[in-house]
RNA sequence: GCGGGUGUGGUAUAACGGUUAUUAUUCCAGUUUUCCAAACUGGCGACGAGAGUUCGACUCUCUCCACCCGCACCA
């Protein structure tokens, strides 16, 4: 014959010279495997990557059959494996390879003094009053010149005034961030806590103990993986703005004059940990806050931008230089001093902190964006989330070629082989035809499929076909684990 | 929170004030020794929610909800 072989295996091949209709149906359909792949298209849109969100079971609208709730989605099965996965390698990464940083587990709701000391009840508490007119809107309190929360007293202070535009003003309202909730029976001013706007909290609230206990010397890390929670007034653009997501942040406690030096090490390393999970190279770039954008706690701060669905680039993660602002604002409001003795250079000193922070739906955002592939096979189009093997949501799926009882056996011991012996997520397909198969595991980014045949049942032996290559490698089933190893 | 747009099976869509709501695809079952979304047969599955107008509303009106875009917000 006239094609091109491409990895095509002996079983293939013994297939194609008996069935002679198999070769009819390559040709129709513009020769399938044996034309090279093209390819077609990487970019994609906010629709496309919600719509396959969706129909293959990575997110879906929290509480959708009661018309959804603004700023909340679910994770599904897929969506969740990935999550898990993303997790772990940031866990590993950033807590189990390095010897000086330590992992916690913080409570959501914490002590509502911890929140005033960080200055997030202040800075989340923001008095805002509308021109009636315009519908711009100001600061109730820099209008009324004095520094207060009060709605009462901004309310008295304001009332007759005009806006800079000369218009009537609205009633004072105060646009809290925060999620409020009361804590025992009574629910009054006493009992009230707010879940926590960022996950920082709880590790300076926990830092010496975590020193104490692990007996580290500064500089040492802390980190922590957990939801927080803030009431944006309009989320928006699928799991970029929402009003619950988990966070992954660390808090590197240093000395002041290694702070400069920290910084840098740890952004290079959370650049360098993106291009490691897949996020594309070419849609990342650094931006620098400048003065008046940054935080009420930082010195400096840079945010890897990612351009999403071909977008202008959007803060992925921020790397802040704290300085020594938390600790020695908690050392301040708790009477607790968080001072170090350094007892190399004899020094006491309150320790600067660098904290590289990520939202988990964005790092899945740019992971599934960087991922996504349409290629031409043939006349067809396909589907690939190219995902690295480490973070795939299903390593593997497992296909007998028919589902004929004998296949199908010899099938599930492979099966339950690999998942016993790994550990790995993995799959059993066996409805509709192969092709239609290895379809849908190039959409859910599944990087190897395993195939049974006839074949197998004689010689043992099983097709590995690779999502990105489409190869296909003939190997013993003793010898599958060995095959599917990420490389 | 303001302004604009959009809501029909899982996904993508068509039409209409009046029979059983169209089509494709997905999905399921079956046939086929089925290796890259083959074919054939059969099947499940939808008008975002609530009010109102009307003999009758998926269609018209109102309210709400959600999503998208622009502002504002993003400590």
């Amino acid at each position: 014959m006239h094609h091109t072989l491409i990895g095509r295996s002996a079983c293939v091949y013994n297939y194609n010279v008996r069935r002679a209709n198999c070769k009819e149906h390559f040709e129709k359909n513009g020769g399938g495997l044996y034309n090279q792949t093209n390819m077609a298209n990487n970019e994609v849109t906010l629709e496309t990557l919600t719509s396959l969100a969706k129909r293959r079971g990575f997110v879906f609208q929290a509480s959708e059959i009661y018309g959804g709730l603004a700023g909340f989605w679910d994770y599904g099965p897929y969506g969740v494996e990935l999550v898990n996965n993303l997790k772990q390698y940031w866990w590993q990464k950033f807590v189990r390879e390095q010897p000086n940083v330590y992992g916690i587990d913080g409570a959501i709701i914490q002590n509502t003094k911890l929140w005033k000391a960080s200055g997030h009840i202040d800075g989340f508490n923001d008095p805002l009053v509308e021109d009636t007119v315009t519908r711009k809107r100001y600061r109730a309190d820099h209008l009324a010149g004095v520094d207060t929360n009060d709605i009462k007293k901004l309310n008295e202070l304001l009332k007759g005034k005009k806006s800079p535009d000369g218009n009537p003003l609205g009633e004072v309202r105060t646009f809290n961030m925060m999620f409020k909730t009361y804590v025992g029976a009574l629910e009054d001013e006493d009992s009230v806590v707010y879940l926590r706007p960022e996950t920082a909290g709880a590790i300076f609230t926990n830092y010496e103990l975590v020193r104490d206990t692990t007996r580290s010397k500064v500089p040492f890390g802390v980190a922590q993986i957990g939801k927080g929670f803030r009431n944006e007034i309009s989320p928006r653009e699928f799991l970029f703005r929402v009003r619950e997501f988990d966070m992954l942040e660390m808090e590197y406690f240093t000395r002041p004059s290694l702070a400069e030096a920290d910084f840098k090490r740890w952004k290079e390393f959370c650049w360098n940990f993106l291009l490691e999970i897949g996020v594309s190279k070419d849609k990342m770039v650094w931006y620098q806050h400048k003065d008046d954008e940054r935080a009420h706690y930082a010195a400096d701060s840079w945010d890897i931008q990612y351009k999403f669905f071909g977008g202008d680039p959007k803060e992925l993660w921020g790397i802040a230089n704290r300085t020594d602002f938390d600790l020695k604002a908690h050392s301040k409001a708790s009477g607790k001093d968080l001072s170090y003795f350094d007892p190399e250079s004899n020094e006491r000193f309150t320790p600067y902190v660098v904290e590289p922070a990520i939202g988990l739906g964005r790092m899945f955002l740019s992971v599934l964006d960087s991922a996504y592939t349409e290629e031409k096979v043939g006349n067809e189009t396909r589907i690939v989330l190219k995902f690295k093997p480490e973070i795939a949501p299903v390593k593997v799926a497992v296909l007998p070629l028919s589902k004929k009882p004998d296949l199908s056996s010899l099938s599930e011991k492979v099966y339950k082989e690999i998942v016993q012996k790994t550990g790995w997520n993995i799959e059993y397909d066996e409805t509709q035809s192969i092709g239609k198969r290895y379809r849908r595991q190039d959409e859910i980014g599944t990087p190897y499929c395993v195939t049974i045949d006839f074949e197998s049942l004689e010689d043992g032996q099983v097709t590995i076909r690779e999502r990105d290559s489409m190869k296909q490698t003939r190997v013993a089933i003793a010898d599958v684990i060995n095959h599917l190893k990420p490389s």
